[in-house]
DNA sequence: AAAAATATGTTATTTTAGTAACATAATAAT
DNA sequence: ATTATTATGTTACTAAAATAACATATTTTT
């Protein structure tokens, strides 16, 4: 386990505990959040303080003060811009991904090198990728998402490392490594394949 | 660690060696696999070796018995029809998803609500949800990809359960689980947060 | 043919993530 | 008010995953 797997507990959470908020909880306790993600009451109560969010000894602790905590923590109560770098079908799916909008993930622009999907008219307008690093500097974006054919992933991570991005979420199913950006690789490919062995062998 | 990051372990040797391969590659060593995945020499043999994978004492591993044992191992060497749950933008976009054929994965079928959108005549044809179950257990169909919204989520997967699936790659930000399915969960939303703590905080 | 080099196969060690256990504090009950 | 209860905060322990180390076998070189 990285330092990533204790970061996806933590959106865990958060997910968790907006939906029990939703319903009109205001405390929860260490188990209740371990149940239902299936791990010990004692890993809930070490995260929690490793983060410096503290309940109380009897009632647990309040969901609104826990929330504000871990947002905190994970830095999302700012807004951030992000740029879809390869307008396929994928690409043009995750600009209107609904999850985005109340996370305060704002897609600014669409890169493509396909003349017929360029339009800067649109509500997310596309561009052609030979104008992504200038856009990128221009615009201040640290953010990406790659979802371009396999065999042009390696020029646009250029592209992209060259304008000062510092993330990119990457869908291609090209493994890409950096050192001057993280990358997150997400391989459908793999997790069906994942799926696969888990129902065949198990 | 569980089990599951071994299985994603062996598909990134699976996919380098491919790569490797098909750029005329022929034997590869412990050390080149190693440094391109970030692990070290001993895990990579330590794996091989659990899997029945064996190297000559100084040659390294030949890349093709390699591969046609990992492939053994995952179980990836027979056709998978699998259906997409949920025919919006992401759910047609995996419809045509370029990785699946190449893995063997046949997409059948597609579902959804909006009638709009139902049509036995494409070449992978949408039928209504409520034919969920029955198109299953005729078909015999064991995986699913479900990109419904949310609050439909789980009514989606008590019928794929009723049907008989076995394994389900779940994209709604809905953290399923089941006792009866294997669940997969891709939370992009999560992958994009997790990205933002990335470059704000490290 | 003998010696040197090198990459595997395997064991020992280290590291770390997760759980279990318990003492403490706060609340509730009598 | 006193006692019992209960959930946190923290420490100790366990489990297991990854690395390091090394002995062995094979190949190459001289």
């Amino acid at each position: 386990m990285g330092a990533d797997d204790k970061v996806y507990r933590l959106l865990n959470y958060k997910n968790l505990l907006n939906r029990l908020k939703s319903i009109g909880f205001v405390k929860v306790f260490s188990d209740n959040l371990a149940d239902t993600l299936d791990i010990s009451p004692s890993l809930v109560r070490k995260d929690f303080r490793e983060f410096g969010i503290r309940g109380a000894q009897k009632g647990g602790y309040t969901i609104e003060a826990v929330l504000i905590k871990i947002n905190e923590v994970l830095g999302i109560d700012k807004k951030h811009k992000i740029i879809i770098v390869g307008a396929g079908r994928i690409g043009q799916a995750l600009m209107h991904f609904p999850g985005f909008r109340k996370e305060g993930i704002i897609v600014s622009a669409g890169f493509d090198t396909d003349p017929e999907k360029i339009d800067g008219q649109t509500d997310i307008p596309i561009f052609h990728i030979k104008e992504l690093t200038d856009y990128i500097k221009k615009n201040n974006i640290k953010l990406a998402i790659l979802t371009v054919p396999e065999n042009a992933a390696m020029g646009c991570l250029d592209m992209m490392e060259v304008g000062g991005v510092k993330g990119i979420l990457n869908f291609t199913s090209m493994n890409l490594k950096s050192l001057k950006v993280a990358i997150n690789n997400v391989n459908i490919g793999n997790e069906i394949e994942n799926l696969i062995f888990t129902i065949t062998k198990k």
